[in-house]
RNA sequence: GGGCUUAUAGCUCAGUAGGUUAGAGUACACCCCUGAUAAGGGUGAGGUCCCUGGUUCGACUCCAGGUAAGCCCA
């Protein structure tokens, strides 16, 4: 017997029990050990950040992550799931700022830096906790036990390993890197803090002359920042635009074409016009002379982003504070004049200003301009700037020296290890990854910060400079090592080494390191390689599958390939998927400050994990942005999970009245019903289908899939063979049905269990192991279900479709009637085409669903409807004129059904007009298909029936017994008798009534399980009145055993 | 400012190697069916396929430009 299926569903609870299973027998493990020694398939985990509890989107990635691996379990794959945790970086460190109400990294040195990193190492432990809670929660099967943690001093020791391949490659270099940067905090700011600044402003927008060098003429230059112009070193030209001399005044100036009309006024003389290339290599002399540059420069030069949209086409450059002129500078060898010191005051050397912060610098700049006569013009603009977010101090784009990793250098063996990788959807691949790969730029890698894996890079006052890539390098050279080593800082800083080459001690760079690079060496690092697990390293790598949102392009999915692209020239994943962002259900970003953030505990707790797994994997493609309503996933159970749960609660209902073990039967396939051939033909064709899809991550159309299969299941089949279990006698056609629902459900538990691996665990639990000692004890220790392509019909499954589609178009033409589906009819003809002609063998189907006592197909249309024909008169009209009448005279005289006929096979209609022949053409004949009296037409495509709905009193009779047997189940049900109570039903009707009932009383007594039917006024147990065609029935029913002991 | 993505029914999404009347689910209205049912069936209403232009006999689909949203980069 099996477990009782309750059918009020309990999903929160019935997960929480199978957690506990699954936690006190170990599953996970086992399902790990089930597969030791086989063929491996690698999964990396992506540390997430443990900065902040997990959100909806957490879920989805951690959906993700488990599908695959718990899919390629099932395969047969070992598949090792090792845990892990980012644990450095700023976003941890803003957390504790936070909590202890600082924000500069002067209060935090204050505070001392021992002490906050302590905080943020325990923000990140207690963070985790509540990441491993949900991951259980959600059945996410990882190993957080054996989880790797990137602050550990393993972990950090294989950094430094690769940091110093990279050294030793001579990839590792100084040089400055642009920054925003705020002047009042003295700390630059990440992108992510930059981005939540930006405000309208106004400033100034001056036009400045430089006069060149050999000329009597002048480069007029734009710009909003004239404290940058003290630090100018070049000037830079679209080569590819037009560029004018003009005079004005008696002044000679160049800018670009198109912009002179918009910034000088006429009167004015265009002497010349020449591409900006031209002016590559001309020199000019400096507005300011506080410096002598190391280099050469004041020189035009040629630069890509020169942009016509606003300024004058030729765009002054100073290095030390824009990005771009940081690229140009390096790429065309000008030095970098750095007139501003940190906080963002001009230096001594800027005599005429020094000390004044910058922006109050400008108006006493643009003053000194205007008396030198360099002023061309001055103006405001608006437009919107960068500000400190803590502070609401503008920021400055500020060149500080920075550590960087020349991956530009190896941006040919980047791009080929990308072409080896595939890309879920594969536009990423080529798009956005690939094009960030071609304009690759070299990875800056160091960061002023504290929390985070220290540089492991130390210099002497000569200059010297070494890279530490173990601890035993650190201890031989250390001056001063402790007991007990923490890798971070301040500990770290206090270890001096002694110059190998002068002996003069070295202090390490106070930098510790983008935590990027931290999460992308975890191939290497979670494995302490090379110090540790040489062997088990190359076992593990590259990974053949990771998962993580599209928003890691640039992030993880690029540091984990750079790293291994340097170390092994090839990438460390194979195939990736990339998951979109979840909006709220109004398309908008979900942010505290819109407090439309969905607690994901709210869901699990209420519809459960199943649920929402099953709306991540199959609502849309995973890449594709979400606007999540939780309303969703209510609708979900209803639709899906429900219906698998009903159709398993109607196998168990009924397997547990007749006692049917399906262990102790067996029935060919080739011997069993159409329907069961079918059903068993569209679930192989799932089996075949899901397996390619996962096989190829496509979770998506795998679960819609299985989705169609399971309203088959339960709308076609179950709805259809229902009388097979409900009958008494137990032939071979009621073992059928009994095995093929088995089979299907059993089949079908496994396909889902990836998915929903709670509910089909529960199913299984019950169908599976209640009867199947030997099985194994979870479902997620079985196999994946094989298809068996010899069951796959084609013609079946389009026969099924065809028998559904006419069942359907019954159902219509009923409904066109206005005849319930109760009162029987007495028959239904279908037109016969070579593809109706296979309805034959479903014959009993459509009888049974459409009510009707005969079926048949005929050869002629004709029998089922006939047309009626007009003449197109909008047509007609303007061919014909005045002679119309005439042509509508002989038109009614002539054979109507014929002229139809010549219509629909688009034959001409001929017919002579005063002698003279017309031809008619078929579009010119309008046809109106009429039924034939007492018959309804439906006709869809090829197929077309007519419903016969003429009735005789023996079936209206008929419609008044199965009328009253449904009143009588109706009744039953509402009294709370169980399905399997017999009944003694007594009924108080007129004799007309009587006759009937007794007429039909097989029938009644069947349906009903009545075995004591008497006519009387006096009624007993249960009393209702009905009311049947207007007719008064009251009706006693009361119970007198149950099918159950009897059969 | 640049790259990439998305835009189809109220909502969630399919779709078309250019071709009659653009689909499904859901929600809504009406009707039907029901001893597995929190289901199911039928009918109906609901569309500027983001906009503009081009190519074409024909464009939701191809091309160009734009708008909006998002991600990444500056």
């Amino acid at each position: 017997m099996f477990k009782p299926v309750d059918s009020k569903l309990d999903l929160v609870k019935l997960e929480n029990d199978i957690l506990e299973f699954w936690k006190k027998d170990k599953i996970f493990q086992r399902s790990l050990k089930n597969r030791e020694g086989n063929k491996k398939f690698i999964f990396y985990e992506g540390p997430p950040t443990a900065n902040a509890k997990p959100g909806v989107h957490h879920i989805l990635a951690r959906a993700f992550k488990d599908i695959f691996p718990r899919y390629k379990t099932m395969k047969g794959y070992y598949v090792p799931r090792k845990g892990g945790w980012d644990t450095h970086g700023l976003p941890v460190e803003i957390e504790i700022e936070k909590k202890l109400g600082i924000n500069s990294k002067k209060e935090i040195e204050e505070f001392g830096v021992k002490r906050f990193n302590e905080l943020c190492r325990k923000s990140v432990l207690g963070y985790i906790k509540d990441w491993i809670e949900m991951t259980d929660r959600i059945a996410f099967w990882i190993d957080t036990s054996d989880a790797y943690f990137t602050f550990t001093n393993d972990y950090i020791e294989t950094i430094w390993w690769i940091l110093k391949q990279i050294y030793d490659k001579d990839l590792l270099y100084q040089g400055y890197k642009v920054i925003a940067y705020c002047p009042r905090c003295g700390t630059p700011l990440s992108s992510h803090e930059v981005a939540q600044g930006y405000r309208e402003v106004e400033d100034p927008s001056v036009y400045v002359k430089f006069k060149l060098k050999d000329e009597d003429s002048y480069f007029l230059v734009w710009t909003t920042t004239p404290w940058t112009l003290l630090s100018n070193v070049a000037l830079a030209i679209n080569p590819d635009e037009d560029y004018v001399k003009i005079s004005k005044n008696d002044e000679r100036l160049i800018l670009a074409k198109t912009l002179l009309e918009k910034i000088v006024k006429q009167p004015f003389k265009t002497l010349e016009t020449f591409k900006g290339s031209s002016l590559i290599g001309k020199r000019y002399k400096p507005l300011f002379n506080y410096i002598t540059p190391e280099k050469d420069c004041y020189i035009v030069t040629d630069a890509d982003f020169v942009k016509l949209k606003e300024g004058t086409g030729i765009v002054h450059i100073a290095p030390a504070f824009g990005t771009d002129d940081m690229r140009l500078a390096q790429d065309k060898n000008l030095p970098v004049i750095q007139l501003v010191d940190e906080s963002g005051k001009l230096k001594e050397e800027a005599t005429d200003f020094a000390g004044l912060f910058v922006k109050k610098a400008d108006p006493l700049i643009i003053e000194n301009l205007k008396q030198r006569n360099i002023l061309f013009k001055e103006e405001k603009i608006l437009h919107t700037y960068p500000h400190c977010w803590r502070c609401d101090t503008p920021l400055l784009y500020y060149a500080r020296k920075s550590w960087f990793i020349a991956t530009s250098t190896i941006k040919d063996k980047l791009l080929k290890a990308n072409s080896d990788i595939n890309w879920y959807p594969h536009y990423i691949k080529y798009g956005r990854f690939g094009n960030w790969l071609e304009n690759n730029i070299d990875w800056s890698l160091s960061r002023e910060r504290y929390w985070g894996t220290p540089l492991p890079i130390w210099q002497d006052k000569n200059g010297h400079i070494i890279c530490i890539g173990s601890l035993d390098e650190l201890e031989k050279l250390a001056k001063n090592l402790p007991d007990k080593l923490d890798l971070h800082k301040p500990y770290i800083d206090e270890i001096k080494l002694t110059c190998p080459k002068c002996k003069a001690e070295m202090t390490r760079i106070k930098d510790v390191i983008d935590c990027w690079f931290d999460s992308g060496s975890m191939p290497f690092a979670q494995l302490h390689y090379p110090f540790e697990n040489y062997e088990k390293f190359y076992d593990n790598f590259p990974a053949d599958f990771i998962c993580e949102a599209l928003d890691q392009t640039r992030g993880w999915f690029y540091t984990m390939m750079a790293i291994s692209t340097i170390l092994f020239e090839k990438s460390s994943y194979k195939n990736v998927v990339c998951l979109g962002l979840i909006h709220d259900k109004y398309g908008r970003k979900m942010s505290k400050s819109k407090s439309n953030v969905i607690d994901p505990w709210s869901i699990l707790n209420k519809q459960g994990a199943d649920a929402l797994r099953w709306y991540f994997f199959t609502s849309s493609s995973p890449w594709v942005t979400k606007n999540f309503d939780v309303d969703i996933i209510d609708k979900i159970i209803k639709r899906f999970i429900l219906t698998l749960w009903n159709s398993y609660s109607f196998f168990v209902v009924y397997a547990n009245i007749d006692e049917f073990d399906p262990t102790k039967y067996s029935t060919e396939i080739k011997n069993r019903s159409d329907l069961d051939r079918w059903i068993l033909s569209e679930l192989n064709q799932t089996v075949s289908i899901v397996d390619n899809c996962l096989a190829s991550y496509d979770a998506t159309r795998g679960g819609k899939v299985i989705e169609e299969f399971v309203d088959k299941l339960s709308n076609w089949y179950i709805r259809r063979s229902r009388r097979r279990f409900w009958k008494s006698e137990e032939d071979i056609d009621k073992i059928s049905a009994y095995l093929t629902l088995y089979e299907c459900l059993v089949t079908i538990i496994k396909l889902l269990a990836p998915y929903m691996p709670f509910i089909s665990e529960e199913i299984y639990q019950n169908i599976v192991l209640t009867i199947y000692k030997d099985a194994p004890m979870s479902i997620h220790l079985t196999d994946f279900p094989v298809a068996n392509e010899k069951l796959i019909d084609k013609n079946l499954s389009e026969e099924m479709n065809l028998v559904r589609k006419v069942v359907s178009l019954g159902r219509a033409a009923r409904s066109k009637a206005s005849i319930k589906v109760r009162q029987p009819l007495s028959n239904i003809s279908v037109y016969e085409t070579p593809q109706t002609k296979k309805l034959k063998n479903y014959i009993n189907i459509i009888k049974e669903e459409l009510n009707v006592k005969s079926f048949k197909l005929t050869s002629n249309l004709n029998n089922i409807l006939s047309y009626k024909v007009k003449l197109n008169l909008e047509l007609l009209g303007p061919k014909y004129g005045s002679k119309i009448p005439v042509i509508k005279n002989i038109f009614a005289r002539m054979d109507h059904q014929k002229v139809a006929d010549d219509v629909l096979e688009n034959k001409e209609v001929k017919l002579k007009v005063n002698g003279r022949e017309i031809k008619l053409l078929s579009e010119e004949i309008l046809l109106e298909t009429v039924a034939p009296p007492q018959h309804v037409i439906e006709k869809e495509g090829e197929i077309a029936l007519a419903l016969n709905t003429k009735l005789s009193k023996e079936l209206i009779d008929e419609g008044f017994i199965r009328e009253l047997v449904r009143f009588i189940q109706n009744q039953r049900k509402k009294a709370g008798f169980k399905i399997e109570n017999t009944i003694k039903t007594i009924i108080d009707c007129s004799e007309r009534e009587k006759e009937i009932i007794e007429k039909y009383s097989d029938y009644l007594c069947t349906e009903t399980l009545t075995t004591d039917l008497t006519f009387s006024k006096e009624l007993i147990g249960d009393i209702e009145e009905f009311n049947i065609n207007k007719v008064k029935i009251r009706v006693g029913l009361s119970t007198t055993g149950s099918i159950v002991n009897t059969l």
